[in-house]
DNA sequence: TTATTTTATTGATTTAAATCAATAGTTTTT
DNA sequence: AAAAACTATTGATTTAAATCAATAAAATAA
């Protein structure tokens, strides 16, 4: 417990043991089964989540009822419904498991004591959303780009685990297209080499 | 000078005159005309820029040689290529100025000292990366969810500015599409309403 | 072990948007 | 004032991917 949190920290911000015991007074482990959810879209969402074991994903439904996943979170990754989390309104993403797994949770108030008391909690917040928001970029650059193909092959070279353990149909959702499209894909690649 | 750096910094975080004046000696002004670039492709990202007037954009070229903008940057906004700027690695992004800008520059030997003299600098910058991170979040899920039309509707909604003060082709390549497509966007709603 | 659900593939058809091309209106430059 | 460059529109055609539909394999539950 709190394990790859605190190897995650350390990579970026060096601390005490003393510092430690103060922000792990502060955060919580959950344990979540597959396809139980942290967060239903139109709740607050309480916590920001970082990912010890196990692995979650975040997803709005459109109108017609299909999902649109927006992010994956494996080993060392943090997921929230930032938005939600900091003004308090209503979710507009839900947050499921997709594998068993296990939790860091940090509570808004958590959260922002740790923020008042922990320069260097604060840096490592700055630092996992700066790695966060630079990755979006990448990606918002990738999906206006690049061809679905390339889009594809970078995703399976770049995330090989992720392509492992989740199920294409997700992939594809994650990715903006469809399944079948995926499947045909793969197809032409496995063909082709 | 400077006025809307620090008008959008008190917004965030309060400063006494000496806290004002110590960030104030950290940071440069820069104007650039219409068409120059701040950043080129290749070269490292020197800086963080907050644009206090007028506009630039960040953007890609693919092999094919066309461009693929990835962001605005109009009064209050900040735009750099954060990866190339922390890493010092070449920049895979340019930015240019859309119309005669005046910039608040940050270099990174600045932000570094900054980010250690003053905790309200780092909470501050921490904030905007964070907005620009739900913004990214929110495109990304608009992306893979809606319609090119409903996505034009949107962002002529949410930046008229920008919709005013930009060529139609350019708010193309940000949203991943075709002049003539917006084109055609653009008649179908005059015709509809 | 059987039944059910989930997942992936493949084919046929439709659809939205890209591409190619021509024209004309606007701005900017000379 | 004329020329050049930039911007937007419209039409015809092509293309990539979505949709619809059927099947089968694999995983999970009864």
């Amino acid at each position: 417990m709190y394990e790859v949190y605190f190897h995650n920290f350390k990579k970026r911000v060096a601390l005490t043991e003393e510092e430690e015991a103060l922000i792990k007074s502060y955060l919580s482990v959950k344990k979540i089964r597959k396809r139980q959810f942290l967060l239903q879209e139109d709740d607050v969402c309480k916590t920001i989540a970082f990912v010890e074991h196990g692995m979650l994903r975040s997803f709005s439904v459109d109108d017609a009822g299909s999902e649109h996943i927006l992010q994956f979170a494996a080993e060392g990754w943090f997921i929230s419904d930032m938005l939600s989390f900091l003004t308090e309104e209503p979710a507009t993403f839900n947050i499921e498991a997709v594998e068993n797994s296990e939790l860091v949770l940090i509570s808004k108030s958590a959260h922002e004591e740790l923020l008042k008391l922990s320069p260097k909690y604060e840096t490592f917040i700055r630092e996992l959303i700066t790695n966060a928001y630079i990755a979006l970029q990448k990606r918002i650059n990738a999906n206006n780009s690049q061809s679905i193909e390339e889009r594809y092959e970078d995703f399976i070279h770049n995330y090989p685990d992720i392509t492992k353990r989740v199920p294409q149909h997700m992939i594809a959702s994650y990715m903006g297209t469809t399944p079948e499209t995926i499947s045909r894909i793969r197809k032409r690649l496995t063909t082709r080499k």
